[in-house]
Parts: structure tokens; C-alpha cells; sequence
DNA sequence: TTGTAGGCGTTATCAA
DNA sequence: TTGATAACGCCTACAA
């Protein structure tokens, strides 16, 4: 059944269907009251190619996450990103389309993702990355998609994103650690081709900074925001040192679990001997580690966000670019050392102006 | 840039570019070689909706999940799940729509369903679902739409699906606890409206009826398959009991993960005091709990499956159902009372004839 | 408030 | 091997 049956059997012309679909207010009651019926007896939905043929809409937004080594399995990060998003779009009566990354073959997904962008499969597109310079970010930008990237984008001002306050965030974090006299402060950041990575381990320094300690570098590196490589670089770090840090700010909660393994296999208390901060604040790395204090990122509200914005560039295609700052929360629990595990304390981060982010980071 | 103006700078008319982009064989190379001139140096790709309109087909997979109770965000199982299927979904150049539920608007979501099945906004569907007699998809079966089922549906012969062999698994698990000589082994399953749910227990059952141990309720309850589920169902087990089961078998690592917890609270040793087993053999929990024993099943493959048995549908709509039963495998570290942490054994489980199962456990 | 008519960009069926 | 010519199902001025 299609709109003209459904026309030819309410005795009214397929204008009149179409705008009692598309909830045309010039419809006369009775008119309407006929249509609805034989929608409803023949269960009538309008073929989604047409409509988009004609409207030049899909009412599909893409989702694209970047899934290198293994991050979409591995990082529970982007399950709650996605359903932030799905329900977001859901909302507007948007359907998603999801655009996983395999990392193996870069030219493939490359070439999709352009037959996605060029063929109109999709109104909008949500990039999850924080690459720097993303190549395909610019791509898409210039072929004129409405694009919104997840993660500050800073290498180019046409480019709408949301983002938290990395730098900010990270800083408030180790000052809560210097806080508890600690001195020694070390952290695992991760790859440095990533925005949010850099901007974790510049607040890092910013806190040192501010407290005159001098910025070690032995006292960083790489853990790869997964919980293998939080417990390899730990395990690294520990065999370099004459004498282990007393303190460790970990750019995910991942890479917490993997370190904090790491630090008991070498005798190491949290927070005895170690305070501990993580970054996310995701669910299931709550209920493995109840008494990990972290950073908690508001990550299905990232996804709100994203989409929301999205849906106004799709809108309004030439408005100037947008970019939106989301507030974090330091969740104090036990293992900085703060008294027990049970007590929870939020310290809201606010979320930095625009400008003054980009002047200090970018 | 259309097709049209593609054929017009080529020199050609609008079928030969077609042809040209389908990789029809019936074009002379010198054409050929023009329209792809043209259709580089342009960066033509065909309009998805123009094309699904003219050939009826979207080249779009759905995929929907339940996410009731948060199990998208707190069960990797669902990511694993989503990338198998999308990986195979790209590798056949078809896209992939995301429809997640929302456990608090069951009715926005059966029309969107609706919506997407009759508006014929994808060519198939992958429904991860083991809930008996789903009335979704039995909607969607009588709609005609192409269809797979992940997980056995034993009240519709008609409904092609894919799974593993859960009761024998389970079996399995539970007889290896048993040569450990364990006797009070006990079981902390999902809920009874999810068919693996039942098929697990109902292993359980099987394994200790062959031992010839009497069945007790007691050593039974409702882990839920998420860790707050499993921690909750073991300390109120543990509490009724006058005496604790000196195994475990859990339907989850998730379960596995809670009840260990919950065993640790209440002082006893595993594997000394409970042997215990877990199901499924994701990898996050692997890291988390690298000596769990567990039952591995092949999720990425059971996602490429679907899509393959899917894809079939497409192409052969009339043809009779399929069903596919993938192999299991019982992964013996540390936690089970084996030796070591260390050595990791698997025992294959191989998948039952699909008549004795519908027979054994429908 | 309603209907008419043209067009959206392909594919598919013919005939040449 | 090629090219007209209909569909495909809907939206959208525009006219009535």
C-alpha cells in the first residue's frame, strides 16, 4: 500500500495523504479523520526512499566511531556515547546509522564513508575523534556535510564540536592529589596524536606548575587509555624509577585498573603508598573498582549534545560554527586517600570559555 | 553532480552510466573508461535514495538491541556483538541502521520498528533478542520482513535464528565442577522470560541429574547476567543457606563477577571453598578476572552469521527458515579448582543437531 | 481547504 | 553494446 491507495481509498487526493502524514495543519477534519482511518486499518507508513527522494531529507544521522585497536570492545566509553546519541536522535525522529571504524583497512572505511557522505545516506554525521587534524573530518567539512566532532577540533575554526574541559579537569584532579601532600606525582596519558591526551597531561603539568614542582618526565608516559597498556606502562615506569611516584593521575579509568595491578604486584598500596585518580567515571569500571576516585565526564550528555547541535546545523547549514563545553566532577572516593570508600564527594569542574580553551591548548 | 550530468559529459546516455556504476559487463571499454574519467574527476556517487526508490532495495541491515535494564552500556557482550555484525554487514556493502530499545518507552519503540520495517528503510533485520514469543518479532515475521534471530525461537518454527548450544554448554561447565568433586553446586542464571536464560539452568539440571545429585531450588536464583545482579543473588543465597554451596556455576562472568564479590564479603575462598565458572569469555572481564574459568562462546562470529543467514534471506525470500548452531568452549583457569591460573584449557563443545535441541529444550 | 502536475535521481524494460 | 522511456512513491509549488 502506498500513498495513492491510501488516497484512492479515503476519496481524497494524495496532497491531502501527504500533508495528514506530515501533519499539515490545512486539513479539514473530516478529511483527515478519513485518511488516519485507512492509515491505520492498512497500517500505511510512507516509503522512507521516496520521501527522501522528494524532501531531500533521509532523517538518518551517521555515527562514526573510530574502533582502532579494538577501542568501540574494549573502552566502555563509546557504548555509553552511542546510546546517548541513538536516544537523542531517536528523540527528534532521527534513525542512526552507525559507522564503525576497522582499523585494518583505513582506505575501505575511507571510501565508505565518502559514498555515505556524497550519496545522501545520511543528513548529518556525529565523528567521534579526537585526532588531530583528522583527515577525514576534513574531507567531510568540505564537501559541506553538516559534520559536529566529538572531542575539540582545533586545527580548524569551521568545525563545529562538543567537548569537556580536559585541561581543566585534569589540572583539578592532581591538585586534589598535591593536596594530600603528595610531591612525587606521576601519569599515564595516552597515544599523543589525540587531543583529549595532550590536553589531560597539560593539566597535569598546569597543577605542577602552579604548585612549583618541576615537570618530570620520567614521570610520564604512554599508557594507551586501555587497561593493557595502563598496566604495561606502569609496570615500565616502576622498573625506571630509583624511587615510585606517591601519586598517579591515570587519563582513564582503564588504564587505573591496569596500573593499579601493576602497582600491587610490586608491593604498592592505593593509597597508602599511592594516591589514585582515574578519568570517566563509566559505570562498569564503578562496580570493578567501587573505590576508585576519578573525573566523571557526562558522556551520554556528550552524545545529547553533539546531536543537538547537529540537528541545528542541519537546519541552518550556513549559521557560523558552533562548539559546546560540557562541566565534569571530581568523584572522590578512596583511593586518593580521601576517608573512606563510601563517602562520595562531587567537585564540579566548570567548563572553560571557548576562546580561552583554544588560546591555552591549541 | 547526477547521473545525469555524469552521462552528459561522458557522452553517453543515463543507462550506460548506470551500468558503468554497476558493473555491468555490457559496456564497451572505451565507454567505460570515459564514464569513470568523469565520475573521478567529479567525485560522483549515486544518490542512495534515488536508488532505492528505482530498485527497491536500501542496502541497509538493521540491528536492534534490547537494552533493557542498561545491558547495551553494562554488558560487552552487546559491543562485541555490534561490531561482528557491522564487519560483516560493510564487508557484504551494506550499512548498518542501530536500533537500540529503550526500556522506558516500549511503545515509541515498537512504532519506530513499525516505522522502519513497512517504510522499508532496510532490507533486513538482525534481532538480538532471546526473549520467548517476542511479540516484535512476531510482528515483523508476518510483516515478511527479512528476519534473523539471534538466539534460538523455539515458539515459531518459521523464524530463521542463530545461537549456541546453551543447555550443552552449561552441561558441560557444571559436569567439570562435578569432577572436582564438588556436590552443592549452585547457579546464579537470568531471568526466566529470556530462552538462554532457561536453557542454561536447564544444563545445569542436566549435568546434575547424570551425577545423580537431587536438584535443589535452593542452590538456584535470578544473577539477572549483570554484575549488581550477581553480587545480590549470591549474599541473599548465602544468607538463606544454612551451609554454602561448594561451587558456582554463573550464566555470566558478569554474575561470576558480582557473586566473587559477594563470596569475598563473606570470607570465602575461591577456588578453596567455591569452584567457580562463568559464561560468556569477553574479553574486558578477561582483564578484570584473569582467572576466571569460563564458557567462550564466539560472539564476533554469531554477529557475522546472522548476517550471513540474513543476507540469504534477501536474496531468497521463500526459501524455508535456517537455523545455525555455533561451537562453545570450556576456557579452565584458576577460578574452576584447576591448577594454576596459568594454563588455559579449552574443551570444545560441539553444537547439537538443531532437531534434538528444539526437541530437548522447546 | 483541496487538487493538479512536475520533479526528485535512479533502475529496469524494451527496442534498436 | 547502446539509448529511449517508464516506473519507483512521495513532496511541493501552484492553481482552483
Amino acid at each position: 500500500v502506498n500513498l495513492e491507495e491510501v488516497a484512492r481509498l479515503a476519496g481524497v487526493s494524495r496532497s491531502t495523504v501527504s500533508r495528514v502524514v506530515n501533519g499539515d495543519k490545512r486539513v479539514s477534519a473530516a478529511a483527515r479523520a478519513r485518511v488516519e482511518e485507512v492509515i491505520r486499518r492498512h497500517n500505511y507508513h510512507p516509503n522512507a526512499a521516496a520521501r527522501s527522494l522528494a524532501s531531500r531529507r533521509t532523517r538518518i544521522l551517521g555515527l562514526r566511531i573510530p574502533n582502532t585497536s579494538g577501542v568501540f570492545v574494549g573502552y566502555p566509553y563509546f557504548s555509553v556515547l552511542t546510546q546517548g546519541v541513538a536516544e537523542a536522535a531517536y528523540a527528534a525522529d532521527y534513525d542512526l546509522l552507525l559507522m564503525l571504524e576497522d582499523g585494518r583497512a583505513p582506505e575501505a572505511v575511507a571510501r565508505r564513508h565518502h559514498r555515505v557522505a556524497r550519496g545522501r545516506h545520511v543528513d548529518g554525521l556525529v565523528v567521534a575523534s579526537s585526532v588531530i587534524g583528522d583527515p577525514l573530518v576534513e574531507v567531510l567539512q568540505r564537501e559541506g556535510i553538516p559534520l559536529v566532532v566529538l572531542g575539540r577540533y582545533p586545527t580548524n575554526p569551521a568545525v563545529s564540536f562538543v567537548d569537556i574541559d580536559n585541561r581543566a579537569a585534569a589540572r583539578t584532579a592532581v591538585a586534589h592529589l598535591l593536596g594530600h601532600g603528595r610531591r612525587r606525582v606521576a601519569t599515564l596519558t595516552g597515544p599523543a596524536h589525540l587531543a583529549h591526551a595532550l590536553d589531560r597531561t597539560a593539566g597535569y603539568a598546569d597543577a605542577l606548575a602552579q604548585a612549583g614542582i618541576p615537570y618530570d618526565p620520567a614521570l610520564v608516559a604512554d599508557g594507551e587509555f586501555v587497561q593493557s597498556g595502563g598496566y604495561r606502562a606502569m609496570r615500565e615506569m616502576l622498573a625506571a624509577l630509583a624511587q615510585p611516584p606517591d601519586a598517579l593521575f591515570a587519563a582513564s579509568d582503564a588504564i587505573a585498573a591496569g596500573a593499579l595491578q601493576a602497582l600491587r604486584e610490586a608491593g604498592l598500596r592505593v593509597p597508602e603508598d599511592v594516591a589514585l585518580i582515574g578519568f570517566d567515571g563509566l559505570e562498569p569500571y564503578a562496580a570493578t573498582l567501587p573505590t576508585l576516585s576519578t573525573v566523571v565526564q557526562p558522556v551520554a550528555a556528550l552524545g545529547e549534545a553533539t546531536v543537538q547541535i547537529l540537528l541545528e546545523r542541519i537546519e541552518h547549514p550556513d549559521a557560523p560554527p558552533a562548539c559546546r563545553w560540557l562541566p565534569t566532577r571530581l568523584l572522590l572516593r578512596g583511593s586518593c586517600g580521601c576517608a573512606g570508600g563510601e563517602e562520595e564527594v562531587g567537585v564540579a569542574v566548570a567548563a572553560a570559555a571557548p576562546a580561552a580553551v583554544l588560546a591555552a591548548a591549541g
